[in-house]
DNA sequence: GTATGATTCAAACGAACGTTTGAACAGGAC
DNA sequence: GTCCTGTTCAAACGTTCGTTTGAATCATAC
């Protein structure tokens, strides 16, 4: 017992980690106890309070570990198609496979449990838990700006407003789509599993028609309306 | 005080359904407890237990009562316009409207509450408490397969697979058209509320610019696949 | 060896949880 | 009046929650 079998295996902040992850996506932030994650993470209780400070901050960083990697990659897939483009505006395609794939790419790796974070995340944005949605807020500002003015160059016609509706019923589809088969499951018993690497062109043919359905007609009268009266 | 002015107002059943609907769809149902509840309603603790029996019971007959109602619209909308068509196959944009849009009728009805609980009902699709998906299951089965069955004649050219994966995207897109503004701002924080009759067109146009958005390729070339190799 | 700082451990803390209890209260039927 | 059925009430039940404590254990430096 000298190098590899260290008296309790790796990291015990990475145990806590992988395994709060793990639970929180199964049961939830609240019926999700300290004592189911120090027990299936193999630790003392204790060691939460110990390295993370509270239940809170060890949400939060459950959060932080994944969302800063995630950010970091969907800038990075962005920024790779601008220099290819080279300052003319990015096609609507590339700017939505490079947020979206960066996403359902994690959401496919279910060796370092990128699976379970991505179906967490889907999740988070419309749960109620306030201070995890001010942090989501923060980590998130940088990254919709920067793809919401890329759209904004790509689609120069469609109203800002519009596009950013859009952007939120992709965000929508995009995490049922991740949240995936359990839930397809729930409406339609027998369908059965398959290969999630065609996941991805199908959620973007989905997401790009959305994206460039003609406006609707109630946006341009209410427009010309407002311009009228009031 | 002799009509009007009983001892507690409305029946104390209905007073604790609607605290506890709005209770829930603020803090998730782990999060709020029976106290919470009984406390908003103006009764007593053990009412509940009297009632309904136990707070899982409560939870299911808050679902209960509405889901009842929005399926049963749903399967009225549904049948409207199969009785308009007359034995003709239904245009997807009038099943599509038949399905959504009692959702989001349902969802701008802030007087009874409606709102609030479409909220809910949208972050539970993929919530994890194992026995309100199962009983979500049980409501939705018969007007899924339904609406399903309606698709598959629109659309005849169209995989089966293909019209479920779709369906599932737009139910997420609805999802997250209902969660909102609130979600909006999240990531846009000068983005100004404005008329929820606008919603309606707005989702309508993207949904039906998805379902109908051409297939993707690699759909085409696995299945072409699949029918050589294998 | 001993001293030091970081980490783990078993045990306990008070608070809040869902639920149960048994008495009190209501309003008809007789 | 008495009886009965349905409902409300204050109080308590046992359990589990997140957190804290102080001693035990480890690794490393001296």
């Amino acid at each position: 017992m000298s190098e590899a079998t260290a008296k309790q295996g790796p990291d015990t902040r990475a145990r806590i980690l992988d395994a709060a992850e793990a639970l929180f996506m199964t049961h939830g932030f609240e019926a999700t106890s300290m004592r189911m994650i120090t027990g299936q993470a193999g630790v003392n209780l204790a060691a939460v309070n110990y390295h993370f400070g509270s239940k809170d901050a060890l949400i939060q960083e459950v959060f932080r570990r994944r969302l800063t990697e995630l950010n970091r990659d969907r800038l990075a897939a962005l920024e790779a198609e601008e220099a290819v483009a080279g300052g003319a505006p990015l096609k609507p395609s590339k700017i939505v496979a490079a947020f979206f794939g960066v996403s359902l790419k994690m959401a496919a790796d279910t060796e370092h449990g990128g699976a379970t974070f991505m179906r967490l995340l889907g999740r988070t944005y419309t749960e109620p838990n306030e201070f995890v949605r001010q942090f989501l807020a923060e980590e998130y500002a940088e990254v919709v700006q920067r793809f919401m003015d890329a759209l904004y160059r790509a689609l120069p016609d469609v109203p800002r407003e519009e596009i950013l509706w859009r952007f939120h019923f992709m965000m929508g589809a995009m995490s049922y789509a991740i949240a995936g088969t359990d839930a397809l499951k729930l409406f339609a018993g027998d369908f059965d599993d398959e290969d999630p690497a065609r996941l991805m062109p199908r959620l973007m043919s989905f997401l790009l028609g959305g994206l460039r359905a003609p406006l609707p007609e109630e946006v341009v009268d209410q427009n010309t309306q407002r311009r009228d009266a009031a």
